[in-house]
RNA sequence: GGGUAGAUUCCAGAGCGGUCAAAUGGGGCAGACUGUAAAUCUGCUGGUUAUACCUUCGAAGGUUCGAAUCCUUCUCUACCCA
């Protein structure tokens, strides 16, 4: 067992903000396990590194021993988390909130251990508070504090709309602090306003107050918005290891620097060639995810499709053609089956006329044509699709 | 409760009776370049059995040869007054 202070200079590193680093040390020195809460909100099923760098630090604190309270938020989901929202959030209705919730907590385990999590729902309490009780919850905080909050505030200042029970929302939040009696709550920076509600709830309490830690806000695919799956620029942790690999390869090189000290914790050898430094990252974050043995086929599979420009020899998918297709209705049909994606004749069309579309290296410009489909053809749709005829 | 403004394609935002699938910007996609990076340049960005046709401009009706544009009702939003 690490001492208190060792302790806490783990805890710390990597974070975004602390508030109440000296309580967060006194609570170490008592030597009891702390209960660290993670409030999530099951509104999307799917993982993605965003979110893997507060689950990795809640993992963290499991090492140290510590129990991690992971809140799943079935019932605040159904309000609608307003955090940097410029739109009031659609409800999910309850059924694919605990839909959600499942797979969510799948994927968590991924990166939690199972036997120091605490999983509950705040339904539970929630669902049976009466109004009076709602009410009596509300007087504890006033309207000025709740527009001191930069959404809101600047929904106002923009003439859009803020619905009330979006300014329930943090209370709502605050409130699951209370009743897990939490000692730490974990978040990204953008969740500091709602931690610090649970804080000051706690202490109308009586309470011994959570301490508030931040993680960085991990950037998206794009380098701009934070990754998320509404945004398309997120890397899912349940991602195959190709995809994922691809798709971190595709960053920049200032947001690898971001990725590798957010996700791995270490800095960019700048001795190091860009590329190489890339492929690094990704292969680690591949292989935590998969496997190493994984992580280095992706590698070397990528190497041959994108570098060398090798597609003959590299691993693709396959799609039987069966007669005689035009290529329009084989690339639609290849797009849905194979990568799930629908597309419409006419954006088929037009990558066609763009030159995207290539039957072993050849460009095919004509949307009437009629390729003479030979089985171990390499029929490449744009960049990052691929398939082989069988 | 009273008054005013407004709802346009992924987003922002023009258009205010025909030349509108709808300017411009952002985003996205493709091509060139490259380290499948970034930056840059170019093109595309409603659908289809595709030199034409079909469906879109909050909803439903109406006026008109013709409506995103005019009228009526409805729904929703913001602002001001109470």
């Amino acid at each position: 067992m690490k001492s208190p202070s060792e302790q806490l200079s783990l805890l710390v590193r990597g974070t975004a903000r602390v508030l109440g680093e000296d309580e967060l040390l006194k609570k170490l020195q008592r030597g009891t396990p702390l209960r660290v809460k993670l409030g999530v909100d099951p509104t999307s099923p799917d993982l993605h590194l965003g979110h893997s760098v507060v689950l990795e630090k809640l993992r963290q604190f499991q090492e140290l021993g510590h129990q991690a309270v992971l809140i799943i938020g079935d019932f605040t989901a159904q309000i609608g988390d307003p955090t940097g929202r410029s739109k009031t959030r659609p409800a999910l209705s309850h059924e694919e909130i605990l839909l959600n919730a499942r797979t969510y907590t799948e994927q968590a385990f991924r990166i939690l251990d199972h036997d120091r999590t605490e999983v509950v729902f705040n339904s539970e309490w929630f669902q049976k508070m009466t109004f009076s009780e709602v009410i009596q919850l509300n007087s504890r905080v006033t309207l000025q504090q709740m527009l001191q909050r930069e959404d809101f505030k600047n929904r106002v200042a923009r003439d859009q709309e803020v619905r009330l029970h979006e300014i329930l929302y943090p209370i709502v939040q605050g409130w699951d602090s209370v009743v897990v009696r939490s000692d730490v709550e974990l978040g990204g920076t953008d969740q500091l306003f709602n931690i610090l509600v649970g804080r000051a709830l706690q202490k109308t309490e009586g309470q011994e107050p959570q301490v508030v830690m931040c993680l960085p806000i991990l950037e998206g695919l794009d380098g701009v918005q934070k990754m998320s799956k509404s945004l398309g620029n997120y890397v899912g942790i349940t991602e195959e290891p190709e995809e994922m690999f691809g798709k971190l390869m595709s960053i920049s090189d200032e947001l690898m620097a971001r990725y590798a000290l957010l996700l791995l914790g270490r800095e960019i050898n700048p001795e190091t060639h860009p590329m190489e430094s890339k492929k690094q990252l990704a292969a680690a974050l591949v292989a935590r995810y998969h496997s190493a043995d994984s992580a280095a086929a992706a590698r070397a599979n990528w190497e041959l499709r994108f570098s060398k420009k090798d597609l003959d020899s590299a691993v693709l998918p396959e799609f039987p053609v069966t007669g005689r297709r035009d290529i329009v209705g084989a690339v639609v049909e290849v797009f849905q089956t194979v990568f799930n994606t629908s597309k419409s004749a006419s954006d088929v069309r037009r990558l066609i006329q763009q030159g995207s579309v290539q039957l072993d290296g050849e460009k095919i410009l004509d949307p009437r044509n009629e390729p003479d489909w030979k089985s171990g053809q390499v029929l490449k749709l744009d960049k990052k699709h691929s398939v082989r005829i069988s």
